[in-house]
Parts: C-alpha cells; structure tokens; sequence
DNA sequence: ATGTCCCTTGGTAAGGGA
C-alpha cells in the first residue's frame, strides 16, 4: 500500500494539479492538509472520476483536511478527542479543521494540519503547543493499549525538528522565527521519543538540504531554501512495514505548484 | 528575471493567513 501527505494550499486552486498526481503517483491513500474549502465548496467528482472515496473536514476558508483512499475509507473522524480550540482575543473559541482520521486497509490515518504558531510570543504559539500535547497523549495511548496497532500520523507538522530542516538555521534563530524553536521540536519529538512512532522517510532521504516546503516568495524554491516541515510517523508495528519513501521534490516545480511537495511511503 | 499565492467580502481593492 502506498500513502501519501500533501498540503495542496487549497485544494480548488490545485485540482488539475492534484489529478494530474494521482494519474502518475499511483497512490492508494492521499492525506491533504490545507483544502480551503467548505465541504459544499469541496471538489467531490475530482476524486470519484479517478476512482477515489474522500472524507472531508473543512468549516471555512481556512485549514481544511481530508482522506482519500481507493483501499476502503472507514470509521472517519473529524477533530481527535479534546482537540483545543482556538479564537483571537475577543472572539470565541472554535473548533478548527485541522485533523481527520480513516482506517484504510487496516492503517488508521490521521490526515493533520499542525497550527503555525504564528510568532514566539504569538497567542497562536500556545495553541499550537497545547495541540500537538494533546494529540501526543492519544497517540501514546493507542500504541499502549495495542502494540500492533497500525497508526500513521501523516500531515504538515509546521515544526522543523532539526537545524538541517531549514537552509539556513542562523537566520531563523537570530529572527527569533517560529519552526525551530525549543518548545516546538520538544513537542514533536515527544511523539518519537515517548510515544515511540517512528519518522519512516528521514532515514531513507537524510539531509541537509532535504525539504518538503518552499516559501513562494524570494525565490526560495530555485535557490533550494526549503523546509522539512511535513512527516509520516507510523506507529512501531507500522513502521516495520514500510519498504520505501520519498519526496516527490518535481510536484514542487512550475506554474501552478503548491508550496508544499507531497510526502510518500511504501508499505508491504 | 522575478514584489508570492490563495481566500473572502454588500467586492471590483483590501485584509487575513501562510
């Protein structure tokens, strides 16, 4: 089985894109982050032309997740339990489209779309943190109560755990930028170190210079000044299974690309 | 060579988000 994670950067802007990469990736599931979409807004016949069921979790313009799996699409659920809630000062807390779940062919796959963070000191940082801690404890549990559980959470983790993840680590840490501070590796990490899920692609595409997202502005993509911001970590019994992985760097290229390549692996 | 891209709205420019 073959699943891949995009951040399409909406998911209208890209349809012809996203066909064109389900035509040639040959992918069984594809978890999509960014739609941009209410679901009445949602490019449902995109998917069922080439020969996909979709599950999609979108509330506004905003975020936006879903699952599409030609291995069967069940038991879909929107937000993971005690999902925090975000609001700016003034307005009230909502729910954000920011994770959906599907068991396909057996894997349980969480399509996630991790807050920014924003800035440093940004209401938007805590929410982030708070999120990924939250998450973090679902996904421990589910690994204590079954070893062999088939988990991957695949998504746009909007954290660069290693200084190689970005093309120049001075600059963030001197711009105080979001993405690689203390807290934010510590939070994703835990999923690895506590949790025990493993990050399948790294070992196979070690960096530096190995990067799933380009900033559209200032020429980041031809001057090759990326991030490594996107991952799949699958559960221990998982990531046993899996045979190959990649980075589908060319999606990245042209007219038209989202900013963000889609992330691939390969399970027996 | 390069001042990005995408969404929304009593819109046709401006603001928000990344």
């Amino acid at each position: 089985m073959r699943i891949a994670t995009w951040n399409v950067n909406s998911i209208r802007a890209r349809a012809d894109r996203i066909e064109a990469w389900l035509d040639r990736s040959d992918v069984d599931v594809l978890a999509i982050q960014e739609t941009k979409a209410k679901d009445e807004n949602f490019p449902w016949e995109l998917f069922e032309f080439a020969g996909y069921e979709v599950a999609h979790f979108g509330v506004n313009q905003w975020n936006g997740v879903a699952i599409a799996s030609r291995v069967g699409l069940k038991d879909v659920e929107r937000t993971f339990p005690d999902q925090p809630t975000f609001g700016k000062p003034g307005q009230e807390p909502a729910q954000e489209a920011r994770a959906i779940a599907a068991t396909c062919d057996g894997v349980r796959i969480w399509s996630l779309y991790v807050p920014n963070g924003r800035g440093l000191e940004d209401p938007h940082m805590p929410y982030k943190l708070e999120w990924l801690r939250v998450l973090e404890g679902h996904a421990r549990q589910w690994v204590q109560d079954d070893p062999d559980a088939q988990i991957a959470l695949v998504g746009d983790w909007n954290v660069a755990p290693r200084d190689e993840d970005v093309w120049d680590i001075q600059l963030f840490k001197d711009g105080g930028y979001t993405h690689v501070s203390e807290p934010e590796r510590a939070a994703f990490n835990a999923f690895v170190e506590d949790a025990g899920y493993q990050d399948v692609v790294r070992p196979r595409h070690p960096g530096p210079g190995v990067y799933t997202y380009w900033d559209y502005t200032q020429l980041r993509f031809p001057k090759k000044e990326g991030m490594r911001i996107d991952f799949q970590l699958c559960s221990p019994a998982l990531a046993a299974r899996v045979t190959d992985a990649w980075i589908d760097r060319d999606e990245r290229k042209g007219k038209g690309a989202s900013d963000h390549a889609p992330v691939v692996i390969e399970i027996d």
